[in-house]
DNA sequence: ATGGCTATTATGTCTATACATAATGGCCGA
DNA sequence: TCGGCCATTATGTATAGACATAATAGCCAT
C-alpha cells in the first residue's frame, strides 16, 4: 500500500499516456495524489519532479501541475572520450599528432571563444585511429594561458585526454552537423573530397578563461545514437 | 548556516573542478558532509544524486561516492516538433505530403521495428518548408494497426504532429549521422546529389506495438546544438 | 472599471528519523 | 588455503512535519 517513487512515476506516466490526464490538463495536487497512493507527499514530489525535468510535466507554484502540451522530448547523449569509445568496441586505439603550431585562429574561432582576433593560440591537428584505420580528424585550438609552464607532450597524450584529466571545466557547448569533407580532411581520413562527414564542434571554458575549441570530423559510417 | 541543496551541489562541483577531490577519488560520506555543511543528510543526498545522474559522480552503496574518473559528459538535446522549431526562428512553416502508399518496407526498416518483413506499412514522404524554402525531407513508415478507423488526413496535419498529439508513446531511440544526398533527397531539398546531409533517424514503440520509423534529411546548414 | 494589496494555495525545500539494500571485509570452519 | 557466512557501512528510499516562495484570485479603494 506504499508504492515507491518509481512506481508512482510509472503510474503517472501511464495516466498521461492513456490520456486519463490529457495533454495540457491539470493533474491533482501532490497532497491529493499522496492520499490516493497512500504515501507521503515527499514521495509524490520526487516522482513528479523527475517527470517535470524529463519534460513530461510542467509545474508552477500555486498554479499546479499540468501535462506538457507539446512534449518536447529530451534525449541525453553521452559524449565519451575517444579512446574509451574505440576500446569499448574492442578495437585498438591510437592517434597521430599531425601538426602543431602557434598562430592566430580564424576569426570565427576567436569569436566563439570570446577572444580578440589576433591572439595566438596553439593549433593542433590530430588523427585518431581505431584498429589502424582513420576514425576521426581533430582540429583543435587551445588557449596557451591555461597550460602549465612545461607544455605537455601532445604526441604522447592526446590533448583531449590531457584536458579532461587536468583542466577544470565549467561550461561549454556542443553542436553537430554534416559537412562535405575538405581536401585536408579527405586526405587524412582517406575518403574522397566532398564526402559527407559527421561533424562535432565543441567549445569549452573554465571559470574565467576560454579553454579550447575543437572540431571533430568523423569517418563515414559514424552514428551518434541514444534512447529516448 | 544551512545551505540549500543547490549551494551544496555548487560547492561539490567546485571541489571536483579545483581537484580538492581528484578524479577517481573517494569523497566523504553523506553524513560527514552533512555535518560539515550543517544540514541534514537528505539535503546532501539530493545534491549528490543530481551530480551522479549528471555523470560527475559515481555512487555505490557501501563503497561510497567517488569522482568520475572519465567524466562522460552528458548533453541533453531537445527534440522539438518541426513546426515549433521553425516558428521559433520566426519563419513560416508549411509542409507538403509528396507521396503516400501502403507497401512492405525495406527489410532494414522492418527489422528495426521488430516486424516480419513483408508486413505492409503506410509509407509517407513529406517535405517540410521554412519560409517557403525546403528544410527537411521526411521519409516515414507508419504501422497502420495503431491508427483509428478513419485514417487521419496527413495532407492537413503532419504525421509527426498527429502522432505526438494522439498516440501513447513508451520507448524509442534516435540516431544522428551524415549521409550523401540521394537523388530523390537532392531533388526534394534542391541541393546537388551527393551533398552532405544531416540525418536524424528515429524509431518509436508504444507499449506493445511498433509505431513508426522515420528518417529526416536536413537541408545543408542544419546544426543540432546544446549546452554542456 | 482599474489598479494595487492580500489571503490562499500548490509547489519547493529542509529536517530528523527510520528502515531497506548492496557491497565490502573480516571471521570462521572445512 | 579456500570458501562461504555475517557484521559493518554508505547509499537509497520513505516518513511526518515545517516553513519558504511564487502565483493566482478576490477584495477593496480610488
Amino acid at each position: 500500500m506504499a508504492p515507491g517513487w518509481e512506481a508512482i512515476r510509472a503510474e503517472v506516466m501511464n495516466r498521461i499516456r492513456s490520456r486519463v490526464w490529457p495533454p495540457g490538463g491539470l493533474i491533482p495536487s501532490e497532497e491529493t495524489l499522496a492520499a490516493e497512493f497512500g504515501c507521503a507527499r515527499a514521495t509524490v514530489n520526487r516522482a513528479l519532479t523527475e517527470l517535470a525535468t524529463a519534460g513530461l510535466l510542467e509545474r508552477k507554484r500555486k498554479a499546479g501541475t499540468r501535462v506538457a502540451a507539446l512534449p518536447v522530448r529530451k534525449a541525453t547523449l553521452d559524449i565519451p572520450v575517444i579512446r574509451a569509445e574505440v576500446t569499448a568496441r574492442g578495437q585498438a586505439y591510437s592517434f597521430v599528432l599531425m601538426s602543431r603550431d602557434l598562430t592566430a585562429p580564424p576569426t570565427g574561432v576567436a569569436a566563439r571563444l570570446g577572444l580578440a582576433s589576433g591572439v595566438p593560440l596553439i593549433h593542433l591537428q590530430t588523427l585518431h585511429l581505431a584498429g589502424g584505420l582513420p576514425q576521426i580528424f581533430e582540429d583543435r585550438w587551445l588557449n596557451p594561458a591555461i597550460l602549465p609552464q612545461h607544455e605537455p607532450d601532445f604526441t604522447a597524450i592526446s590533448a583531449n585526454e590531457w584536458l579532461v584529466a587536468n583542466i577544470a571545466f565549467s561550461t561549454g557547448d556542443i553542436a553537430f552537423s554534416a559537412e562535405a569533407a575538405s581536401p585536408a580532411e579527405a586526405a587524412a581520413l582517406s575518403v574522397s573530397p566532398g564526402a559527407a562527414l559527421f561533424i562535432t564542434e565543441r567549445c569549452t571554458w573554465s571559470a574565467h578563461a576560454p579553454i579550447t575549441w575543437v572540431r571533430l570530423a568523423h569517418a563515414p559510417g559514424y552514428r551518434l545514437q541514444t534512447l529516448l
